[in-house]
DNA sequence: ACTAATAATTAGAATTATTCCAATTATCGC
DNA sequence: GCGATAATTGGAATAATTCTAATTATTAGT
């Protein structure tokens, strides 16, 4: 669970942008994230990050994906009452949420159609964020 | 806060059909969200509901919102982390948060615009629903 | 209308995700 | 390496929501 040089320099440059330290716990939460994109809650966070760093603390981990979060490292991806949960991908994309299976996909957006959205808006209306998410079922998952 | 007799036939039916029972407290709490459509919390809606019914209890006002919402008559909408909030518009739209003033406002979305984003998905997926939340700040409101 | 069966309401306890707090530990610039 | 500052830690606190068990209301059948 190493940081590939390339998300290591970004991580450094991002957080010295935010004026935060690079600490080890940061780092590791990081790796956490881009090691299985599969939009973990802060508890999957906690349990993946203990396996290599038993003393980290849920309170670390909460910390940790905020200022993440924060720098612009990561997204936080909300559905409905759900726990939160933490995304890499820092694309315009939604989000499907499989009904039956529970997996949650990335759904890549064209800049054209985040467009079109942002038209029906007045246009002095300032968009600081748009959040898609679809609920359904994908079909590939008959279980 | 009396319903208005189309609204409450629309109630009647609506449970009805999901095999619920008209109450004096599903009526209420329904013919608040539909005075003020500010998007209320559950703890609001709770708040409104005691000016006229003052023995209704937040455990209810929890239960009404669900049995409306299941029987189609409100909608439920997060934002964040926040409270669920209530809205008993039932056409295709999405939400603009203004972060200066805390204002939620409907945005009319036509069904062109929803077609083309179901159409980002692959084509064997089935939509239950799609929630499109706009933050931002709406430049009306400079205080 | 009356009764039995069932459903809804109520108040308060319980739960869950998250945030706060105060003490300890780590990091960074010098 | 040292001192100042920031981050981490574990546990307590919070806030929204859900659960529970007892009471009350509604409905269908008589």
């Amino acid at each position: 669970m190493k940081l590939a040089p390339e998300y290591k320099a970004r991580l450094d440059v991002a957080l010295e942008q935010s004026g935060l330290r690079a600490t080890k716990q940061r780092e590791h939460v990081f790796s956490v994230l881009l090691e299985k994109t599969d939009h973990p809650t802060a508890d999957e966070v906690y349990a993946r990050a203990r396996a290599d760093m038993p003393t980290i603390s849920l309170a670390t981990v909460y910390n940790c994906l905020e200022t993440l979060s924060a720098s612009g490292l990561i997204k936080q991806v909300n559905f409905e009452r759900e726990p939160t949960r933490y995304c890499p991908n820092l694309t315009s994309h939604a989000h499907f949420y499989c009904k039956e299976s529970g997996d949650i996909e990335d759904v890549q957006l064209s800049d054209e159609i985040i467009q079109k959205l942002k038209d029906t808006l007045p246009k002095h209306y300032i968009v600081h964020r748009i959040d898609i998410a679809f609920d359904g079922s994908c079909g590939d998952c008959h279980h």
